[in-house]
DNA sequence: GCACGATTCAAACGCCCGTTTGAAACCATC
DNA sequence: GATGGTTTCAAACGGGCGTTTGAATCGTGC
């Protein structure tokens, strides 16, 4: 008789205890990570997921279907805590408006919990996010805005009390470029190669990282208003 | 048989716009910016820039070549631009260090110009770039180490006299959240969607876009070094 | 007007894609 | 040990992919 598991070559070593779903999940986040969403193809997916190529389909439905799902399984509690973080910091605040720090390490903290919790996705996860968050096709972009809007709405009415001297636009624009250097930053393994320099990945980069992120970001944010004289756009033609 | 150099002609190449290279590289630059890479097939290519499908493989020899050839097209101007802007900064400083501010115009400037230039692509180009640098593909990330070094460790040279208290390897990283911010925002068309506001686009919100960025990465770069107290990373467990 | 390299063209090549299918295997319940 | 829903499986489907081919066409120098 045969043996309760079915013979199958072997599969990757991290994923053998789990069922299914986890198994494609984990290979998805790390291929989708490697290679991106389109030149992942499911056939190598579920090779190295230990599964049959019909259980991407059977589970999830459709291979952009299995992105969401990579991307939900982490994003959501990542965002929730980011809420909470913030309430929490409002109610420890008794009414007085945040600092503008203070709101910046309650969108950080989270994505830094989240870095370092390698039963959560770790690193390989953020990369997957930076990718999206450059990524035009339209069913990426549709939901990461779903995804997004709630925490965004948050975070934007606490920074406009932390920084009165910004109109409603320019802080959209900074939070704009805050989610850029964030997203970079994120994404960015062998981005640094474009520095022409090569610093160790590990554990410890990563908070000193964001320990770095934080006050560029931080002082880019309580910036004065822009003056178009300090960048003499037009006179240098 | 593909040949090697194309025949000699009176007329400069440059002004040659309805030839079958130019054509070619004018769709894809606009069919990578609006579906990436991957998900661009030749034949669409080929069948929006109106010439025959086997023109790319003749012309460029491969799809990735034809990538890398859309990039130089406006990089390798742009990048210059940048270098000679810096020179140029410096000879009229007399010796003296740059401002920050300086060097930021030497940067941005040119990308404001390229992407003003309707002629040299415009900000459909700075769209493909801005994906370009989010991309894990080996090729396009060599190329790209490759076309930047030159004008990175420039740049930074000058920053390192504008910006005495960073260190090396503080710079580092700042300017890899100055290349974060800048290329997520050139990618952005949709981005600005995460903000749950609507921006329009035309050409003056691109000079205003680089003129509220500037400011925003002055003060960042600018920021004293940074204090683990501020960012309470492990207090919060 | 002929020759010849440069270019264009339609057609095909071989391969891999995401998805579907229907049968087999599994497993708790009776 | 039969039942029936759930999951896995090998195989195939239809189609699109990047690239190649060899003949037709073009443009110029002779």
């Amino acid at each position: 008789m045969r043996a309760q598991r079915p013979a199958r070559r072997s599969p990757a070593p991290e994923a053998l205890s789990q069922d299914t779903k986890s198994r494609i999940l984990d290979a998805a986040e790390s291929l989708f990570t490697e290679h991106g969403f389109e030149a992942t193809s499911l056939r190598s997916l579920t090779a190295a997921a230990g599964v049959n190529l019909a259980a991407v389909n059977y589970h999830f439905g459709t291979k952009e279907e299995l992105f969401q799902a990579v991307l939900t399984r982490r994003l959501d509690p990542m965002n929730q805590e980011r809420i909470d973080l913030l309430d929490r910091y409002r109610r420890e605040a008794g009414g007085r408006p945040l600092t503008c720090e203070k709101i910046l390490s309650a969108m950080l903290i989270p994505a830094l919990r989240l870095a370092r919790d390698e039963k959560r996705g770790g690193k390989e996860f953020l990369r997957v996010l930076g990718r999206a968050y450059a990524d035009p096709a339209p069913f990426i972009r549709n939901f990461l805005s779903a995804q997004y809007a709630e925490m965004i709405s948050r975070f934007k009415d606490a920074f406009l009390e932390a920084l009165p001297h910004l109109t409603k636009q320019e802080l959209t624009w900074r939070l704009h470029f805050v989610m850029g250097a964030l997203s970079y930053t994120l994404a960015g393994t062998d981005a640094l190669k474009l520095m022409a320099q090569v610093l160790p990945n590990d554990r410890d980069n990563d908070e000193k990282l964001l320990q770095r992120l934080a006050p560029f970001l931080a002082a880019g944010l309580k910036a004065p208003l822009g003056d178009a004289k300090k960048l003499e756009l037009v006179a240098n033609d």
